[in-house]
DNA sequence: GTCTATAGTCGGATAGAC
DNA sequence: GTCTATCCGACTATAGAC
């Protein structure tokens, strides 16, 4: 009785053709949101059946909690890492504004790249903005994200350049600020590109933006400093 | 044969049925979006009869179109004042970079103050998020609005501030970088308002939040001035 | 111009075969 | 576990009375 083989080969399949279901919701529902999504479109663009949907997740509202995670799980996979890096080099000790400086500066550039440049930054930033816009159940899987950390991250460098403590109102609104920076060319992408007159943000314009933001957390940077 | 008494409360209560359905649609479009508003709710929330809706506008689309058309209505009412104010001191002569400087902060601190602080804000904010994440056909509709005039008032006066000319890259994109530290306490308000612990933004927050994005605007155009 | 009733369409979930 | 066939509900738009 060779049992393991049949239910591991059925164990893949499931498990692909869940993996296929939660890469087209991330897709679907973050391009046309919730309700304009539907069961059929999805399996579909899976190549899955209809009824796969509420088997596997026990109708459209699980399928969209289980893209709610995966979106988080992607984050932890694209920023993790610079992340880590930043908060190993706070650990052992931050020396001087400068130094918190250097590292606000790195966390903006790596962020930069992941929410404007990379392919997969199409399909959960529209995601994540519309549950900012209108929140549904699955916002609280989003909050506590790497961009949480960030935040995080952003605070306590932030106290070490003003002097001020990391949680104090100033502090925690310039970090949001400063992510700001970045989310508008992300978010007003569709009057971005109509104002600078380009057809999509390629290496060049890309080139341009990340200038802007960087030269922009900069002077921001600088000046919190100088009221030290 | 007194008809004009009978047409015209008949435009009366015409016109008075377009403009509760507009409203209900402004709100319930930017609220939920085009698919998840159904004509039942529109109807039920302008105490209109669900045929009204083909009947004045042609259709759920139409009524989409004349929201639009609305939201650019009432943003040239919010917005029109004092962008008129600044144009005309811009064309009375903008005589140094510190008044180019003033004219700015001057525009920023009433854009946030109608993104910020307007209850109709509530409204055609999501709408126009919703229209910039995934543009439909009403996206031109939005796209010549008084935020545009605003985009093309920071170029003219951040020309004076750096030096450069107008339609530089840089200049357009500090223009937007600007106007994202307003967006980012709007568009991101649900993790705002979670990480600041606030349940909403009141008058305190609120001369928090104005306080920072002043603050920042300082500091960018300080050092754009400072690259002269 | 407005309302009621209804036609026609489509979406989500389920039952049951395989 | 997956697929087919089907049900039920909800939505938009229209026809026709008032």
């Amino acid at each position: 009785m060779n049992v393991r083989p049949l239910t591991k080969t059925s164990n893949e399949r499931s498990d692909a053709t869940r993996r296929r279901l939660i890469d087209a919701g991330m897709e679907l529902f973050g391009v046309n949101g919730f309700d304009a999504t539907t069961t059929r479109a999805l399996a579909d663009a899976a190549g899955a059946n209809l009824a796969a949907i509420p088997y596997h997740f026990g109708g459209k509202d699980g399928l969209y909690r289980a893209v709610a995670q995966a979106v988080i799980d992607g984050l932890n996979d694209q920023m993790g890492s610079f992340l880590d890096s930043v908060q190993r080099e706070m650990d052992a000790g931050v020396g001087s504004p400068h130094q918190a400086m250097a590292l606000i500066e790195r966390l903006m550039a790596d962020f930069a790249e992941v929410v404007l440049q990379r392919p997969e930054a199409d399909n959960w930033v529209c995601f994540v903005m519309r549950e900012q816009m209108q929140p549904t159940e699955a916002f609280s899987i989003l909050y506590d994200s790497p961009i949480k950390r960030m935040r995080d991250l952003f605070s306590k460098l932030l106290s070490h350049v003003s002097g001020l403590e990391p949680d104090h109102v100033r502090i925690k609104l310039t970090g949001i600020e400063l992510l700001g920076l970045v989310y508008v060319f992300r978010v007003a992408r569709a009057s971005t590109l109509r104002e600078m007159g380009w057809q999509t943000i390629n290496e060049a314009a890309y080139a341009e933006v990340r200038t802007v933001i960087l030269e922009s957390t900069r002077l921001i940077l600088r000046g919190l400093q100088a009221k030290n």
